[in-house]
DNA sequence: GAATTTCGTAACTGACCGGTTACTTCCCCG
DNA sequence: CGGGGAAGTAACCGGTCAGTTACGAAATTC
């Protein structure tokens, strides 16, 4: 219509446009749901249009499918990108623990996705094919680590590596997922530097507390 | 008001009909969230109708907060009916922390709950008057049973009551929150009894540990 | 038993929403 | 350089949903 060329923008870039549309739909999913996201408003805020969704993605849970899959391959890669295997036990168990820790508090959207996923019961994770190869090397490197540190005398025995990974996440998600209605509750800012850093000092605490002998 | 007439039949029963709507309410909220829920549906679910449900609650925010902060309630009178000042430091901890555990496994519309409350920033929460004195005596017996442990010598020292409950609610709650994504993850059925008991265990022993001078 | 209040039903409204389609624009390649 | 297909636009469609209202039935009160 009114548009005429707005210089070398407008052409054909289809992966900028796929990009774009799942940033924008990252961005409407995390702040308001499955249910409560918005196909226009995602359109608009991507600077395309409902159609591109409905080319590439077939429709709202396709996008919402691919939305997490990325999300979770984003988390991993960055996770992977650690060299833990080289450190000392306690020392790579609270790099993973305060990694995890900043991470949620980079990634409020990451939190937001998987609690609205959750609240679906995991029904559109599981038809996915790519999620589970995704943690066996993780739960390589913990076991690593576990080994060695038991072999060393600075680790316990008897620990279930995805029991201990899931402590590890469990300490750095729910304070991040529950930091508002925690806030709340506590007439605290829990979101404060200072609240954050309190906090994942004492998480690495509980982690190695638990790991000693 | 009126009151103290039963009647067996279907006469006007102003409480039982709000406690229908209630019930209807919290089902779908957490089956749905904020955005999915249905009005239509609650309606239905409750036995009773529309009207009645914006007579009482005003309207869907307004029953969304009610449903809230009954379920906060229902919590923490569950937890302040144990006595845990009378019992030995460790055992109260230990009983706090799995009393939480259960009440997440018990409970997963509570779960639900929060998770969406959360997802809105805990908007509706902070109108909320009552939420905040729910607290305060739970900390005080946790402050108290850390003082008791600490000069018996079987806790540590400088712990943060606040920081000691959010990481006994984040064991409990992760769990039961991310259950079906972990449980994709990890091939597991984390619901199962057996993995519950488990993780139950696991968790008491990571408070525990942690408290250990 | 009449007046008044409470409860219930169903139709209605106006906004909204996921998804589709008719149509235009633009790029690429022959 | 021109035709075909991919990329993009906006109107549109059928359905849905929160919230309202009109009206009647029943219960409570006086």
């Amino acid at each position: 219509m009114t548009k005429s060329k707005p210089a070398a923008k407008k052409s054909r870039q289809p992966d900028v446009t796929r990009r774009n549309i799942l940033d924008a739909a990252l961005y409407e999913f995390a702040a308001k749901g499955l249910a409560g996201a918005r196909v226009d408003e995602i359109a608009a805020r991507s600077g395309s249009n409902k159609r591109m969704i409905y080319e590439y993605f077939g429709n709202k849970e396709g996008l919402w499918l691919t939305v997490l899959e990325n999300a979770y391959a984003r988390m991993r890669e960055e996770e992977h990108a650690i060299d833990v295997a080289r450190m000392k036990p306690e020392e790579g168990m609270r790099y993973l623990m305060e990694f995890n820790f900043k991470f949620c508090s980079r990634n409020p959207e990451f939190i937001a996705l998987l609690n609205a996923e959750n609240l679906h019961k995991a029904s559109y994770l599981k038809d996915s094919k790519k999620i589970r190869e995704l943690y066996t090397p993780l739960l390589v490197v913990i076991t690593d680590l576990l080994q060695r540190g038991q072999k060393s005398g600075v680790f316990r025995k008897n620990v279930d590596p995805v029991d201990l990974y899931t402590t590890i996440a469990a300490l750095g998600f729910f304070y991040f997922s529950n930091v508002h209605t925690l806030s709340t509750i506590f007439g605290r800012n829990l979101l404060s530097q200072k609240e954050q850093k309190a906090r994942m000092e004492h998480s690495s605490d509980v982690i190695l507390g638990y790991l000693r002998p």
